[in-house]
DNA sequence: CTGAAAGCGCTAACAC
DNA sequence: GTGTTAGCGCTTTCAG
C-alpha cells in the first residue's frame, strides 16, 4: 500500500490539511512544520495520487495532443519531431502528454471520437491541436467546455485563439524566389488539402511571388495533395499530364516533395536536371533523400516547445505574453533545385 | 457544469448506484432501466469523469510509454513508428498513451525522474519500457509496486517478465550470411551501447555467423556505437583507422548504418563499391537514403501493437496467451551491399 | 498558524 | 433489481 497523506498526518499528529498545505508550499504553515512534513514525506517515499488531487483541484497536469489519424498520422516525421518539442518542454514543467488521434473507435457510436472522449472525461487540462481547418468545429466544442487549447497553425479566425506557426506565406515566397532566380518560370505547385488553413496560406505565398515576378497564375500548374508522399506522387503525375512543360515544382510539404521526386523519376525526368523540386517543413528525412531536398525549413521542434509553453501558461491562468507566435522561416538549399536547363548564368 | 451521474440519478429518480451499473452494463439491472439510463445519458451528453472513476476503481485506462531521453530520443524514427503501433492498438481498446522520458526534471531532487513520478503517482495502469538493460532497476521498482509492464526487447532475466522482440540473433546471422555470400570475409561490426541486452544479442549473432563460416573473430573489427547516427559515424571512423582492410560492415541499427555510410564517404570510400553496409531495424528512412540501405527488417509497428496488446491483457488481469512474443525478421536487400571487389561471381 | 468537515464524481460492498 | 452507505486520496472553505 502506497503511503498517503493521511499516513503522514497521523505520524506527525497533525491534520491532513496541514500536510497538504505544507507540501503545496502554502505560506501560512510554519516553516518548522513544513520542514518536518517534507522530511517525513521523503523518508516514507510519499507521492501524491494524481487522480485524487486532480479530482479535488480540477486539474490533471496532463496536456492532450491531437494528431491527425489519416491520411497523415503520428508516423509522419513532421509530427514526430513536433511531439518531441512538446514533450521535452512539458516534461520539465511537470506535465505529461496524452496522445490521441481523432479516429472514432470501433465499438462506439459515431461522433464519439477519442477526441471528444478525452475532452469530455476531463483527462486533460488543455489541448494542442494540429491542422486547423477553415471551419473547425473543435474550436466551439472546446470553448463551450472552457478547455484551453493552442493550435499548431494559424486557424485564421477570431484573434483570441492561441496558435504557433511558421510564416507560411513568406516561406513559400522565398522558395519561389529561389526557383525564379534559377531561371524557372513554369513553376508548378502541389497544394495541401483544401480544408486546411495552411494550404491556403502557402498557396497565397505562391501566388504573391508569381505576381511579383510578373508570372501569370495558371491553374494547370496546380494540383491538390494531402500532405503525404503518395499524395505528392499522384499530384505530380497529374501536373505532368496537364502541363508537361513545367521545369520546377513547389510542394507544400516535404513528404509531398519526396513523392513528387519519385513521380518525376517514374516519368524519366532527372531531378534537378529536368525538374527542380522545393519542399516545405525541413524534416530530417529531407537531408537524406536523393537528391537531398531543397526546402523551406520550419523550426519544428521549437514550434512544439512554443505550443507547449503557451498552453501551459493558459492552463495556469497566467496571461501569456502573446497569444500568437509566428516563427520566421529559412530556405535550405540542397540538391533538388538547380538552374533551369538552357538558361544563361 | 458538465452533467454527472448524480444528475442522471435525480432526473430518473433512481440511485447513483443503479446509474453506475446500468452504464457499466451490469447484468443485474433490468434492461428497461438500463435503456432509460443510457438514453438519458446520451441526451444530456453525459461523460464519466475519468479521475473520479479511476480513484474509485483504482484504474486509469492509460498506459505509459517510457522512451529513452538521450542519446536516442522520441525523435528517433524507430520509436516513432513503434509509438504508432502502440497508439493505434491502445486507442481502439479505450486506452490512452502517456509519453514520458526518464530524464529528471530540473527542479527536482535527483533520482526523482519523470519515470518514478508517473509510476508513483499512479497515473498509469501499466508501462511499456524500451531498451532493457543488463541490470535494470526499473524491473524491481515496478514489481515492488505491482505495476504491470512489458519490455520492448528481451531483458534476459527471469522468464516471468513480459516482452516483445525481434529475433535479434537470427536476424544478424542473416545479415552476415548475406555479406559472406557476396564474398566478404573482413566484416566489421558496429555494436550498440554495452549495457543494453539488444547489443549483446546482436553481437552474439555476429559471432555465431562468423564461426559458422570459419572466419576468426577479431576485436579490431568491432566498435561501440550508441544507436545514433553520429555514434555510427564515429564508430566507423574508428574501425577504418584500426582496420583499413574491411570491405563490409554490419551496424546494429539503421541510424548507425547511415552514420557509417557518411563516414565511409568522408574517407573517400564508395558504398557499396568499396564498402558494403548492412543495417538493422528497417526504419522507413533506410529506403530513402543513398545508397538505399540493405537491412534486417523488424516489424516495428507490429512490435508496438503486440506490446500494447500484451500489456492491456496484463492490466485487465487476463492471462496472456504467452508472456513473450518473438517476431521472425527478414533481410531486405537494397543498394548498400554488393559483391566484394575482385571476387569471382 | 492549524484543524474540522465537506466535498470532488464515481464504485463497490452490503442490504433488502 | 435497486438503494444505502462508505469510501478512493486529496483540496479547500470555514472556524478558531
Amino acid at each position: 500500500m502506497p503511503v498517503t497523506m493521511q499516513d503522514l498526518a497521523q505520524w506527525l499528529k497533525i491534520s491532513k490539511s496541514t500536510v497538504s498545505r505544507a507540501l503545496a508550499g502554502d505560506p501560512r504553515v510554519s516553516s518548522e512544520t513544513r520542514a518536518r512534513v517534507q522530511q517525513l514525506a521523503r523518508e516514507l517515499n510519499y507521492h501524491p495520487h494524481s487522480a485524487a488531487s486532480g479530482l479535488a483541484r480540477r486539474r490533471t497536469n496532463v496536456i492532450g495532443l491531437v494528431i491527425p489519424f489519416a491520411p497523415r498520422s503520428l508516423s509522419d516525421p513532421f509530427f514526430l519531431e513536433f511531439v518531441g518539442g512538446i514533450g521535452d518542454y512539458a516534461i520539465t514543467k511537470g506535465f505529461s502528454i496524452l496522445l490521441s488521434s481523432p479516429r472514432a473507435s470501433q465499438d462506439e457510436p459515431s461522433g464519439n471520437t477519442t477526441f471528444t472522449r478525452i475532452v469530455s472525461s476531463r483527462r486533460v487540462d488543455g489541448l494542442i491541436l494540429t491542422e486547423p481547418r477553415i471551419t473547425d468545429e473543435r474550436v466551439d466544442f472546446l470553448k463551450e467546455r472552457d478547455i484551453p487549447f493552442v493550435f499548431l497553425g494559424n486557424p485564421g479566425r477570431n484573434s483570441d485563439i492561441c496558435w504557433v506557426d511558421g510564416d507560411n506565406k513568406a516561406g513559400v515566397e522565398m522558395a519561389v524566389d529561389h526557383l525564379v532566380s534559377l531561371g524557372h518560370r513554369n513553376i508548378a505547385c502541389i497544394a495541401g488539402p483544401p480544408d486546411q488553413t495552411a494550404t491556403f496560406r502557402r498557396l497565397e505565398g505562391y501566388r504573391a511571388a508569381l505576381r511579383r515576378h510578373g508570372i501569370p497564375y495558371d491553374e494547370s500548374r496546380i494540383a491538390q495533395g494531402d500532405f503525404t508522399e503518395p499524395g505528392g506522387y499522384r499530384a505530380m503525375m497529374d501536373i505532368l499530364d496537364r502541363n508537361p512543360g513545367v521545369t520546377a515544382v513547389f510542394a507544400s510539404n516535404d513528404m509531398m516533395a519526396i513523392g513528387a521526386i519519385n513521380a518525376a523519376r517514374q516519368r524519366g525526368l532527372r531531378v534537378p536536371h529536368d525538374l527542380s523540386v522545393v519542399g516545405f517543413d525541413g524534416i530530417a528525412l529531407g537531408a537524406y533523400v536523393t537528391p537531398a531536398l531543397t526546402t523551406v525549413t520550419q523550426p519544428i521542434y521549437r514550434l512544439g516547445q512554443a505550443a507547449a509553453e503557451l498552453l501551459i501558461k493558459l492552463v495556469e491562468r497566467q496571461a501569456p505574453a502573446e497569444r500568437h507566435v509566428l516563427f520566421p522561416l529559412t530556405l535550405t538549399v540542397r540538391e533538388s533545385s538547380a538552374r533551369r536547363q538552357g538558361t544563361a548564368g
